[in-house]
DNA sequence: CACTTGACCTGTCCGC
DNA sequence: TGCGGACAGGTCAAGT
């Protein structure tokens, strides 16, 4: 579920809270969430003092003043969550707060800081991570290798895009997005919407894309992820931003999980089917089935 | 190499 | 009410 705008809403509410916080206590249930040895937690995170919050695709980078970065992948069901020290959970607004009292029984890993406040990493399904690197070495970790362009910088252009679906011809449209090596940070959310602000079959091959239909996927794409980051990000089921609250932006969408109501163009109904082997939400009428089928 | 499917996990929802 | 099974969706490994 955390996709761009997601993560990028952590990160704004994140780097609000945690620069110049010290790190005192770092407490985890399963090496898995925090695979790291112990030797370099006490001597590059234990008092360190947090000197920003970055992101890259749909991971989180918290520097530290030690040269060594947490690094975060939310995967599905991950949560970072702050809690200042004079608060306590269980307080949050009723209809945007999705969080009771903390630690609970996601709870994965806690950073406790020198003036009592702490982090929380939910993570229901125990598919995210949270790994200690040097930050010199961060943009080479495996995971970074392969990721394409951020569609919100100046580096996401048109020639780009169309240059690296080309390698991927056969595959429908809807799963060459979904690639993080064809443009990062993008999930199953956004691109149900972006297609449809497109009006593209997400079944549609690649080949079968005219550059017309190209331009407006490039087009829509830093369109709808803009709008979803001023919204606070979607909340389906699990996120919530870092002060526990959901997003907005489910209330304006155009197709996700808006099956058998109008379409928001043409009153069409919409339609859940599904391809790439994930849920896809789209309109029959704005957005065509090609006619050469897979 | 291009592309698809299953695994990783846990919680929820749906039908019987 | 309990219970099995489908489903949720990001990424990687394994399969075609």
């Amino acid at each position: 579920m955390p996709e761009l705008p997601e993560v990028e809403t952590i990160r704004i509410g994140l780097s609000q809270y945690l620069v110049d916080e010290t790190v005192k206590a770092v407490d985890f249930d399963t090496p898995k969430s925090f695979p790291n040895n112990t030797t370099q937690v006490k001597q590059f995170l234990i008092g360190a003092t947090i000197t920003r919050v970055t992101r890259r695709a749909k991971v989180l980078i918290i520097d530290l003043d030690t040269d060594y970065s947490l690094v975060i992948h939310l995967k599905m069901t991950g949560q970072l969550i702050f809690q200042s020290h004079t608060e306590r959970w269980g307080g949050g607004h009723p209809t945007d707060s999705l969080i009771g009292q903390l630690p609970d029984r996601s709870t994965r890993v806690i950073f406790t800081f020198a003036d009592r406040s702490k982090l929380f990493f939910n993570d229901q399904r125990k598919f995210g991570w949270v790994r200690l690197i040097p930050t010199i070495e961060v943009p080479n970790i495996d995971f970074f290798k392969k990721i394409g362009p951020e569609p919100l910088g100046p580096e996401f252009t048109f020639e780009g895009l169309k240059t690296r679906l080309k390698r991927r011809p056969k595959s429908g449209i809807k799963a060459a997005i979904l690639d993080q090596s064809v443009v990062a940070g993008i999930g199953n959310i956004y691109a149900d919407e972006l297609l449809h602000l497109a009006k593209i079959h997400p079944a549609t091959l690649v080949s079968q894309l005219s550059t017309a239909k190209l331009k407006r996927l490039w087009q829509a794409i830093p369109v709808v992820l803009r709008l979803a980051i001023k919204n606070g990000g979607s909340t389906d089921r699990n996120y919530v931003n870092a002060d526990g609250k959901k997003g907005n932006y489910l209330n304006f969408a155009r197709v996700f999980r808006r099956e058998d109501l109008p379409c928001p163009d043409c009153g069409a109904i919409i339609q859940k089917t599904r391809v790439a082997g994930r849920g896809t939400h789209f309109c029959p009428h704005c957005q065509p089935k090609p006619r050469i089928k897979k």
